[in-house]
DNA sequence: TCCATCCATAAGTATCAACTTGTAGATTGA
DNA sequence: TCAATCTACAAGTTGATACTTATGGATGGA
């Protein structure tokens, strides 16, 4: 549901954290020892990452007794399956919320093929960049 | 060829600059002027993402005159794709890497099942890791 | 040659993020 | 009730990173 699940998935901890819960739900114990295993971290550390990965949609938590167990949510990872299949698909892929920036890329191109050459166009674009083609 | 792809791909700016570029080669003039019109932004923090890009295989340069084009280097997304087809497909997926965590989870549970705890909790776990009990 | 344009690098700042230690809340067992 | 265990929160530190302005190198036109 969150776009912010690329800086979600930005630290390798995290990832090793959602490849541990991938073979099935684990409680927080046993995943911090799996890290230690591999580098120090403290405990709580674990329980920030796993706090991120929540509030990105990649995980979710079931309480049993004094532990709580950690699965892999993996509806989260559609929108960063997405935006990666919209970018090789470019065609018809992002034309919404790309319009207006594709707009203004398609006036780069434009002013460089008609460019009476002399004038600078990117100056123009970068002080001006109040002015919209919207069109 | 970066695992870093990912933290490449953390940042917003970022992703929009991917989102220019795949519509086609663009000079560095052009995704600047794009970018301006969202939210102001100067040229050697373009440069500076789009050198973050280049490092981590997603996009590619090409120098004419003065101007350098950036194009997407559609390949440098494919470790990403298949981090997120594997996470989706954990039946086979990490077999081979996470071999050595999920042994150490299955330690843990045992280490906790088994454990004479006299001092610490699960700190004892990760130092503990010498038994081995094949059932 | 001189100047303008395009872009990258340098240097400095400020915000953010990952980590630590310490501790508190909740549950379970004696 | 008391002690032990499991986990989250609080506060503080440190390093990374995203940004700025200033500037330099390269190219092209007059």
């Amino acid at each position: 549901m969150n776009e912010d699940v690329f800086a979600a998935l930005a630290d390798p901890t995290r990832r090793r954290l959602l490849e541990l819960l991938a073979g099935g739900e684990e409680p927080v114990g046993a995943v911090t020892a799996a890290l230690q295993a591999h580098h120090p971290i403290s405990q709580p550390a674990v329980s920030q990452h796993l706090k991120v990965l929540l509030a990105a949609g990649l995980v979710s938590v079931r309480a049993e007794g004094t532990r709580r167990f950690y699965a892999l949510e993996p509806r989260g990872l559609e929108p960063a399956r997405r935006w990666l299949a919209h970018l090789g698909d470019p065609l018809q892929a992002f034309a919404g919320p790309l319009d207006a920036l594709a707009t203004e890329v398609a006036r780069g191109r434009r002013a460089r093929r008609a460019a009476t050459p002399s004038a600078g166009q990117q100056d123009a674009g970068q002080r001006d960049a109040g002015q919209r083609d919207a069109g």
